[in-house]
DNA sequence: CGGGATCCAAGTGGATACTG
DNA sequence: CAGTATCCACTTGGATCCCG
């Protein structure tokens, strides 16, 4: 199961896709992208959900989200204001492939800190 | 498709699965492991494969993922020396996760281009 | 409430030199 | 060759204040 070079390949720096997926391979894109899988969400509960993350940050990372074509961004002219974000289709095809690693994080998380207490010991 | 908040939940900043998701989402780890899949690969490979990583940082992820028990260290005691790294059964499991992103990466880097693109001309 | 602007602390990552 | 150690530039991200 080791002779399957793809044919396509992100490793080399000069690919394009690679930036690309410095932008998705990243915690809080992971994690973003995850709740908006459950549908559409206030900036602010979005902020709840991911707890922890700090208002610019999630600015940014939705910034660049939309700016990828990956979520729609919904301003309602109300006061206070409210804004929606939500998936795009191109978005939905990154949302399972990104629930897959988080699913993992959570299934093998017992099993890596075993590991890293072993690997600490030494 | 949009009511499945699942019983697992990475997003809370006390959950220890969380940072397990931060080290794998991240764009060298997919990348180390992506190279890895294919079998166990020399140190100097390695980082002629991920062109542009730094020695410093190619290491650290390394040992990362050997600390997380994904990756196995193999020394051969000669000289020059030679350093094999290896994916675990456990870096295995995430090979198909962290593989899936990376061909995602390539599939729709194009579409996200042109959204850029067009994102920016406003 | 959403988010832009600013400031600053801490972390990241590259370059280089050195070792077994 | 595969690191380790050091130094340093740059980025990241939090905190705070303000504005529509």
């Amino acid at each position: 199961m080791s002779q399957t070079m793809p044919d396509w390949n992100v490793l080399m720096a000069t690919c394009p896709s690679r930036k690309s997926l410095a932008r998705i391979a990243n915690k809080w894109t992971a994690m973003a992208v995850s709740v908006l899988g459950n549908g559409r969400t206030r900036f602010g509960d979005l902020k709840a959900q991911l707890d922890g993350i700090s208002g610019k940050v999630l600015t940014e990372t939705l910034r660049d989200l939309e700016r990828d074509g990956l979520v729609t961004r919904h301003v309602y002219a109300e006061v206070p204001p409210r804004v929606e974000y939500e998936l795009t289709e191109l978005g939905f095809t990154l949302y399972e492939p990104l629930l897959a690693l988080c699913r993992w994080a959570e299934e093998h998380i017992a099993e890596v800190l075993v590991n890293r207490e072993a690997y600490d010991a030494r």
